[in-house]
DNA sequence: GCATGTATATTCACTAGGCGGTATACATAG
DNA sequence: CTATGTATACCGCCTAGTGAATATACATGC
């Protein structure tokens, strides 16, 4: 029954996604997600080979959603494309304020699994962070930027560095520094743009 | 026999800072600690009352020297203090190109107990990342730089930025670009400092 | 229409080993 | 004789992963 992706399969990723994210991946059994999925974890060894598949399927699933939101900040935000930048830091500030806030996922994990960079959740990670990059890039062109590839790593870089440094000292203020340097970034770009 | 600290605790934490940085401190055992430590478990639990405890132990014990590593490049780079900030990531670039070198240890362990947030050895990164920022704004303000403090905070966040971005994508050329941009802010800082 | 065969999907019970932490004993030094 | 430090041996629990049986669905042969 080939029906779109089987809804055990479904189910499985999405009690392991909500435990990851909550809890850091070595700190969650196979047995929990089971439990989490309402079936057993013999029926969990049918659908995935390991645990570490598991692991990158949970960030696979993310991939997508993570980038929606992200764009849905920046394209609901009104002003240039420096006020929509700074939007998606504003949206981030005020949601890595609720408790269940536990970083980026991708970054997390990559940094669980440090001694194991061919990872495929690792990759996983690596990609999502470049299609970030690629999106940002092409809105920023779109808007008439210059060098765009390039602004868009250094926001990169910055929002990368919020996430870190708001999990390590729990105050919104960094990711607010962070947006305020990232639309300064993109105000200097614009006036190059103007010149030339 | 209260030698200033007792060896064997220092062999303790000596022997921790290896395995934790190098695996991740949910990976590794007190057993294997204490076999690396060239003693048994016994004794460990003699001079640390948890592995939670020994894990702000090594965290509390690399604040300085990472502190000293950062100010060394810093100090013997040539130039003015955009130069200087360059150096320090390109160096940065340069040590993670090793293949020991597996991110910064007190962003990592922040990432593995996301879901502890008041977990002491947090706490520790939190003072390390405080005290870094704190050292980078007393030099620049030495340097006749404008608004250290928010330049200084712009610089940590592209610093683990860069720390998060070599971990996820294996590539020296993200540090490289945190730097580049890590340069550039200093240098429009100068320029509004010769203004006024 | 009904038996049979086969692939998918699921469960219960289990293994072998690793985990953080400890009870007890023994050595050594002041 | 007491405090400090170290060792052997152990506990109860949790871990990822598995063997064997079972249930369901659906196709085929007759």
């Amino acid at each position: 029954m080939p029906e779109a992706e089987s809804s055990t399969r479904k189910r499985i990723v999405d009690a392991a996604t909500k435990l990851f994210y909550a809890e850091g991946i070595g700190r969650v059994s196979v047995d929990a997600i089971a439990e989490k999925a309402g079936l057993t974890k013999r029926t969990l060894y049918y659908h995935f080979k390991s645990k570490d598949d598991l692991i990158a399927a949970y960030l696979d699933g993310r991939d997508q959603p993570n980038l929606k939101q992200m764009a849905g900040w920046f394209e609901t935000a009104e002003g240039g494309a420096d006020r929509k930048v700074e939007a998606i830091f504003a949206n981030l500030a005020r949601v890595a304020r609720h408790p269940k806030w536990k970083g980026c996922g991708f970054l997390r994990t990559a940094a669980e699994l440090a001694s194991m960079p061919g990872h495929p959740a690792v990759k996983a990670g690596s990609r999502h962070k470049a299609n970030f990059e690629k999106w940002l890039a092409a809105e920023l062109s779109a808007h008439s930027i210059a060098a765009p590839h390039m602004l868009a790593r250094e926001i990169m870089l910055l929002m990368d560095g919020a996430f870190s440094s708001m999990l390590i000292h729990h105050n919104p203020d960094y990711i607010k520094a962070a947006g305020h340097a990232a639309a300064t970034l993109v105000r200097a770009r614009l006036v190059s743009a103007t010149i030339s």
